[in-house]
RNA sequence: GUCCCCAUCGUCUAGCCUGGUCUAGGACUCCAGAUUUUCGAUCUGGCAACACGGGUUCAAAUCCCGUUGGGGACGCCA
C-alpha cells in the first residue's frame, strides 16, 4: 500500500479531544481531555476539539453546550473547534460527510473495502456460530468474495448495504504504545468492520481515523478501553495511505467495585462537582492524578505546574478507583492558596446557592481593635485583595457585598483552615448568615439536655447584656468572671454557648463567635437555646421516665 | 466463547526498564499523643501492601513461565 506522500508529520504536535454529545462532560473524559490538553501545552502544540457526533440518535445540543461549559469551566481552552473554527474543520462529524464519503469510495475503487449486503440478522447468525465452535466473533467476508460485477448490480439497484473493510489476515499487527509499550494483535482476530453504515453515515472507527489523519492529529491519548480499536485504526491508516499518529492509551477510572465508573457509582459529571464547590483547579490536579504521578511525593500542582511537570512517560497502567474525599481533601489544598479575593469569589456563588448571599442579616460590629485591623489602614490591602472580582459582579453585589466584607474577612480569618473548601460552607459558615440553623442532634444531646445548661446559658447572657465594649476581649473577660462567681469552670458556660449560637460542636473560638455575630443575635441564640433545652428535657422526660427531677404528673 | 490489558497499604501511588541501598517511601482515610476553653486546624507518632506458585540468580517487589483474580474489547455505539 502506497503512502500518500502530502500527508507527512506536520511541526507543531496536535491532539485532540473529540467527545460524543450523548451525555454529561464525565470525569473520565475529562481526565482524557486533560491530558492531551497538557501534552498539547507541554510541547506548545495545538489543542483541537471535535465533536464526534454521528449517532444521530443519541446526540444532543444541551448534552455538546454541557460537554463545553464542563471544559471551558476546568479552563482546559481549545485552539481548533466547533466555535472557534481552524484550518482542518468543519470540527463536528456532522458536518464532514463528503469527506467521509470521498475516502470510502476511493476505499472502494482501490479495493480497500467493499459493499456487503448481508443483513443484521446474517450477520448476527454468523457470530453466533462461530462463538459455538469457539473462534472469534467475526463477520466471514462472504459480500468481499463477490463478483465485482454482481456487487455492482445489487448496488445499482439500491440494495441496502455497508462498507466493510478488506482485512489482511496474515501476521499481526504491532505498535509501540507510549505508555505501555509493545502491543500487538493477530489480524485473525479482526474482522472486517463496517465503515460506512447502511444510512450512510460513517462509524467511529472510520470517522476518527479518517479526521485524526485529515486535522494532522500527530498524538492520540485515549483510554485503554480502545486498546482493542488501535489494531482496527492502524490498519484503516495503512489502507488510506495515511502516516498512523502516536497512540498512548491510559488506565480507566474506576468506582469502588473496580467496574467502570458510572452514575451508579454517585456523581460523575464534572459539572456536579463544580455545584457541589469543588474549585476548577482542584478538580484539575485531582484529576492528573488519576492515573499519572511526578515523582510519587508531591501532589499539589496548579495548571502552570501541571503543564511543566506532566509528561506520558509518567502515567501508569493500573485502573484508578476515584476517590471523592481525597478530591475533598484537595479541594482544601487549592482553597487554602488563595487569597482573600479569591476565596470571596470561589464562596459566592455557593453562598448564594445555600440562601446564604445576599446576607439576611450583618452583625452591628463595636469598634474594637479587630474591626480597626479592617476599617483602618488596610483598607486598601483588602480593596486590593478583592480585584479579582470582575467590575460586573462587584457592581452587582455593591449594597451588601461593600458592606459585608470586612466581617466575611473578619470570619474567613477566624473560621481558619475549618473550612476547606465552598462545599463547605453551610456547616462551616452558614451560622453567620441566617438565623436558620441546622443543630447538629449530637451536640444538643450532649451540651443543650440539662436543666443547668438553661441556667447557664440565660446567665451567659444576662452578663454579656452589661459588657460595655463588645469586642473579643472584654467577652472573654466577662464569661471568665462570670464563670468564677459561678464558681464553675469557663468550659462549662462555653460548651452550651457553642451549641447554641452555631448548632454545631465545630466553630471558632467562642469569642470570636460572639463578636462576628453581634450582641443581638448572640443574646437572642443563647436564650433560644436556653429554650431549647427546655423543650429537650420535655421530650425525652415524657415517657415516663422515673429517674431524674422529673416531677410527677398529678 | 475468542482476543487484549492489568496486578505494591482500604484508596491514589513511588520503586520495577538499569536485580542488592526496600526490615518497601509519600499522600488520602483511620487511630493515638501533644496542643486547645471544645471541635477543628496544627505538630508528633502509629496501623496498613509487593496476589499465588514455580524458575533464573550469591541475591527478586524488581527478570522469565504458569496459576488465580480483576478489567476491557469483540456493535450498522462512540
Amino acid at each position: 500500500m502506497h503512502k500518500n506522500p502530502q500527508i507527512v508529520r506536520t511541526t507543531p504536535p496536535r491532539l485532540r479531544f473529540a467527545p460524543s454529545p450523548t451525555g454529561h462532560l464525565h470525569v473520565g473524559g475529562a481526565r482524557t481531555a486533560l491530558y492531551n490538553w497538557l501534552v498539547a501545552r507541554k510541547l506548545n502544540g495545538v489543542f483541537v476539539l471535535r465533536i464526534e457526533d454521528t449517532d444521530a440518535e443519541r446526540s444532543t445540543d444541551e448534552s455538546l453546550r454541557g460537554i463545553l461549559d464542563g471544559m471551558r469551566w476546568l479552563g482546559l481552552d481549545w485552539d481548533e473547534g466547533p466555535d472557534v473554527g481552524g484550518d482542518f474543520g468543519p470540527y463536528q462529524q456532522t458536518r464532514r460527510h463528503v469527506v467521509y464519503r470521498a475516502e470510502a469510495e476511493r476505499l472502494l475503487r482501490e479495493g480497500h473495502a467493499y459493499r456487503c449486503f448481508c443483513s443484521r440478522e446474517d450477520v448476527e447468525a454468523m457470530r453466533e456460530r462461530a462463538a459455538e465452535s469457539g473462534g472469534a466473533l467475526r463477520y466471514d467476508g462472504r459480500c468481499g468474495r463477490l463478483e465485482p460485477r454482481e456487487s455492482t448490480r445489487r448496488f445499482e439497484a439500491g440494495e441496502a448495504h455497508v462498507v466493510r473493510l478488506r482485512m489482511p489476515q496474515d501476521g499481526k499487527i504491532t505498535w509501540s504504545d507510549a505508555t505501555r509499550g509493545e502491543l500487538s494483535v493477530d489480524l485473525q482476530q479482526l474482522d472486517d468492520f463496517v465503515l460506512v453504515k447502511s444510512d450512510g453515515n460513517p462509524t467511529y472507527n472510520f470517522a476518527a481515523v479518517v479526521d485524526d489523519a485529515k486535522m494532522r492529529i500527530t498524538h492520540v491519548v485515549r483510554g485503554d478501553d480502545h486498546i482493542s480499536n488501535t489494531p482496527k485504526q492502524l490498519v484503516l491508516y495503512q489502507a488510506l495511505g495515511f502516516a498512523p499518529p502516536e497512540f498512548a492509551h491510559l488506565p480507566m477510572i474506576v468506582g469502588p467495585d473496580k467496574s467502570r465508573l458510572s452514575k451508579r457509582h454517585g456523581a460523575t459529571s464534572v459539572t456536579a462537582f463544580r455545584d457541589a464547590g469543588i474549585l476548577p483547579q482542584a478538580m484539575l490536579n485531582y484529576l492528573a492524578l488519576l492515573g499519572w504521578s511526578y515523582d510519587g511525593k508531591r501532589e499539589v500542582f496548579s495548571k502552570a505546574d501541571l503543564v511543566s511537570c506532566f509528561d506520558l512517560k509518567n502515567v501508569g497502567r493500573t485502573a484508578a478507583v476515584f476517590d471523592v474525599q481525597k478530591l475533598y481533601w484537595m479541594n482544601g489544598e487549592h482553597f487554602a492558596q488563595l487569597s482573600f479575593g479569591e476565596k470571596v469569589r470561589a464562596l459566592l456563588p455557593q453562598m448564594r446557592a445555600q440562601g446564604l448571599w445576599p446576607p439576611k442579616f450583618r452583625a452591628e460590629l463595636t469598634p474594637g481593635p479587630h474591626l480597626r485591623v479592617v476599617t483602618g489602614s488596610s483598607d486598601a490591602k483588602i480593596a486590593g485583595s478583592i480585584q479579582p472580582l470582575s467590575e460586573e459582579e462587584w457592581m452587582r453585589e455593591e449594597p451588601s457585598l461593600a458592606e459585608e466584607l470586612p466581617r466575611l474577612k473578619l470570619i474567613l480569618d477566624t473560621v481558619g483552615k475549618r473550612l476547606s473548601g465552598p462545599h463547605e460552607i453551610a456547616p462551616i459558615l452558614g451560622y453567620f448568615y441566617t438565623d436558620d440553623i441546622a443543630f447538629d442532634p449530637e451536640a444538643v444531646d450532649k451540651h443543650l439536655s440539662s436543666a443547668e445548661a438553661a441556667e447557664r446559658l440565660r446567665a451567659l447572657a444576662d452578663a454579656l447584656a452589661q459588657v460595655k465594649p463588645y469586642t473579643p476581649e472584654t467577652l472573654e473577660t466577662a464569661l471568665r468572671a462570670l464563670a468564677e462567681a459561678r464558681g464553675e469552670k469557663a468550659a462549662q458556660l462555653i460548651h452550651p454557648a457553642r451549641v447554641a449560637l452555631t448548632g454545631a460542636k465545630v466553630s471558632p473560638g467562642i469569642f470570636d463567635v460572639l463578636y462576628l455575630l453581634g450582641r443581638t443575635k448572640s443574646l437572642a441564640r443563647l436564650r433560644t437555646g436556653a429554650d431549647i433545652v427546655v423543650q429537650n428535657r420535655k421530650l425525652t422526660s415524657r415517657p415516663g421516665a422515673p429517674g431524674g427531677d422529673a416531677t410527677p404528673t398529678p
